[in-house]
RNA sequence: GCGCCCGUAGCUCAAAGGAUAGAGCGACUGACUUCGGAUCAGUAGGUUGGGGGUUCGAGUCCCUCCGGGCGCACCA
């Protein structure tokens, strides 16, 4: 397998490639097993040698079974047959496969396969029932990933597009560790360079204006209220000092006091999010380490850089097809943002990392090509750094499109939006899309519609099993019965709620794959909608006890499902609401 | 002008190249004196922006047109 992290990739990496682990899912792995052995003399009597292409195990649509598979389709070309006499030889052996209850096929060759019940109570058991750990999938050796999201520029409070990436990229990175992969989270501050003393200068000015100077903000100024803060702040614990020498001497001052002010603020909104990072990179720390000279120098010795009218260029268009070359070293001997960015994706390459996952607003799309070239340029596969480019989130508010900059000042805060929709159904929210489609955020309507976002739907699921554990323990009945009578649950209604929890790992093993967090919101979606259904149905406490303890161990387990799943999207899983 | 992303129900969004394109919200009709009605059952709603192509099969891949967004710095 070349990448199974690569959206792009995958569709052809995928398909060539029979490697689906299936760690995830016991059963899919048994169904898959069958299939394969299935497929081994029905290939060799056709005289065929080669890889096999991807085949895929789904689950279908409920009134074809529990597994459907596209083998037969698949193997048309391979085996030069047509599908449905492939799909007659390989159901001729997999009907009498043990596991199954029923093989057969349907539309253009599907093979749809049902499992007999008692397997799936047996997986069943096996899940928790205490809400503990499940669905962590067994370590991926040899994989050490970086997720790298938010750093934003400390000039200004998080705003709502910050809160898509970090929402996306603090769910992936949950959903890579728990399908086994060693991950660290870390945001990379742009902690220098000209948008810094911009901003430092910027409080100066609004510092002098606080002592009735009229000093006014330069047109590159920030404008937002919050840098008056500032400058007040600075004020009342230095007094006029500041006026009393050259402004070049205090800007270093105003800019390193105003910069680590924002950034506290940013770590504080970030962890009213529940927005978990690992580590914090600098970019400051690259200049003063002399890591970015050094990493020049590395790309010299490479071949990569080349002199022009005073400056140091990149080969990005021979490295990586870019539209351009790009400079890494100015006429006037100061290194650019490019440079720095190498010598950290350099660092991170250096402390082990196999694989950089960089969570960056689409407006970057145009520096995909420059990093993937220094990623070369650095002797590295270019594969292994992947940006993934989230896409805007345009703000609605009265019914109007709002321009958000956060120079201009006009932007609606993070923090404002978490606080009036909610951690929970603000993360949610976001984690319900695909990063690659454009986002309309009508704060008015988040807001309003607070108590009918879906988040809510399955956070009820989980407080109504809850709940129906403390009701047991009041009428005296153990909640969590040690041995119940699994074979009291065989109903289709049963079944059916079982087989949706026992995916979850599955999906976990899937999402990480595409490299696709939100697929955790649907499927809790399903998970809950199907729970629902079931409690409507059935009553879990009865007075057939025998029945009731069976009950209480099946709703055990989905509570424990529901649990694990919103925890991959941070999201709470209350026990009342 | 060039490049990247997107266009799916009235709205917000799903859908490894697979079967009759699915959810939620909104609309409409119903639900057991019971463990929580933030729930459940049902109805209506679609030429997946238009047109070509590739193949057993296309919302998905290719070409083209239309519409929207974002980039095209010795800023970060």
């Amino acid at each position: 397998m070349q990448c199974g992290f690569c959206r792009i990739e995958r569709a052809t990496s995928f398909a060539f490639t029979s490697q689906i682990g299936d760690n995830g899912h016991p059963m899919r792995k048994a169904v898959r097993d069958a299939v394969m052995q299935a497929l081994v003399p029905v290939a060799q009597k056709a005289g065929f040698s080669g890889e096999l292409p991807y085949i895929a195990i789904e689950v279908p649509e409920e009134k074809f079974g529990d597994f459907s598979t596209n083998a037969a389709m698949v193997m048309t070309k391979p085996l030069k047959s047509n599908p449905r006499k492939i799909a007659e030889e390989l159901t001729a052996t997999l009907k009498g496969h043990p596991l199954f209850t029923a093989v057969g096929i349907a539309g253009p060759g599907f093979i749809n396969m049902s499992v007999k019940p008692e397997a799936w109570l047996e997986e069943c058991k096996k899940i928790p029932a205490d809400n503990s750990d499940y669905g962590t999938l067994p370590p991926v050796p040899g994989e050490k990933v970086l997720v790298e999201f938010v750093s934003a520029n400390p000039t200004g409070p998080l705003h709502i597009g910050h809160g898509r990436g970090a929402a996306v990229g603090d769910a992936l990175a949950r959903l890579l560790k728990k399908a086994g992969y060693n991950v660290t989270a870390e945001y990379y501050t742009n902690d220098t360079g000209l948008q810094m003393e911009n901003l430092g200068r910027s409080t100066l000015i609004r510092y002098k204006q606080l002592f009735g100077m009229d000093d006014a903000l330069l047109e590159n100024s920030y404008q937002g209220l919050y840098i008056r803060d500032i400058a007040q702040e600075i004020k009342d614990a230095h007094g006029d000092k500041f006026l009393k020498q050259a402004d070049a001497e205090s800007l270093p001052f105003f800019t390193t006091y105003t910069a680590d002010k924002i950034l506290d603020d940013i770590k504080e909104d970030l962890k009213k999010f529940r927005v978990n990072f690992d580590n914090w990179a600098s970019e400051k720390s690259f200049h003063e380490s002399g890591a970015v000279e050094k990493t020049i120098e590395h790309l010299k010795q490479h071949g990569a850089i080349y002199e022009k009218d005073g400056a140091l260029w990149l080969k990005t268009i021979e490295l990586a097809g870019d539209e351009k070359d790009r400079v890494v070293k100015r006429a006037n001997g100061i290194t650019t943002y490019l440079a720095a960015d190498i010598a950290y994706h350099d660092d991170k390459y250096e402390r082990g990392f196999t694989r950089l996952i960089d969570i960056w607003g689409a407006d970057h799309h145009g520096y995909v090509a420059r990093m993937k070239a220094a990623a070369k340029a650095l002797g590295k596969d270019p594969a292994s750094l992947q940006p993934l480019l989230i896409q805007i989130v345009s703000l609605k508010k009265g019914g109007e499109l709002v321009a958000m900059s956060t120079r201009s000042g006009k932007f609606t805060e993070l923090k404002e939006v978490v606080d009036e929709v909610g951690v929970d159904a603000c993360r949610f929210t976001f984690l319900t899309r695909g990063y690659d489609a454009q986002l309309e955020f009508d704060v008015d309507l988040a807001k309003s519609q607070s108590n009918e976002n879906p988040v809510y739907y399955v956070q009820y699921a989980h407080a109504r099993i809850s709940n129906i554990f403390k009701t047991a323990a009041e009428r005296g009945i153990d909640p969590f019965p040690a041995d119940p009578n699994w074979a009291l649950l065989n109903r289709e209604d049963d079944l059916r709620v079982m087989k949706k929890a026992l995916f979850f790992p599955a999906m976990v093993e899937d999402a990480a794959n595409g490299l696709a967090p939100h697929a955790t919101t649907h499927y809790l979606t399903e998970l809950a909608g199907v729970w629902h259904k079931y409690y409507t149905g059935n009553r879990v406490i009865s007075d057939d006890a025998a029945l009731t303890a069976a009950r209480l161990a099946l709703a055990a387990r989905v509570r424990t499902v529901l649990k694990n799943g919103l925890e991959l999207l941070g999201v709470s899983a209350p026990e009342k609401m």
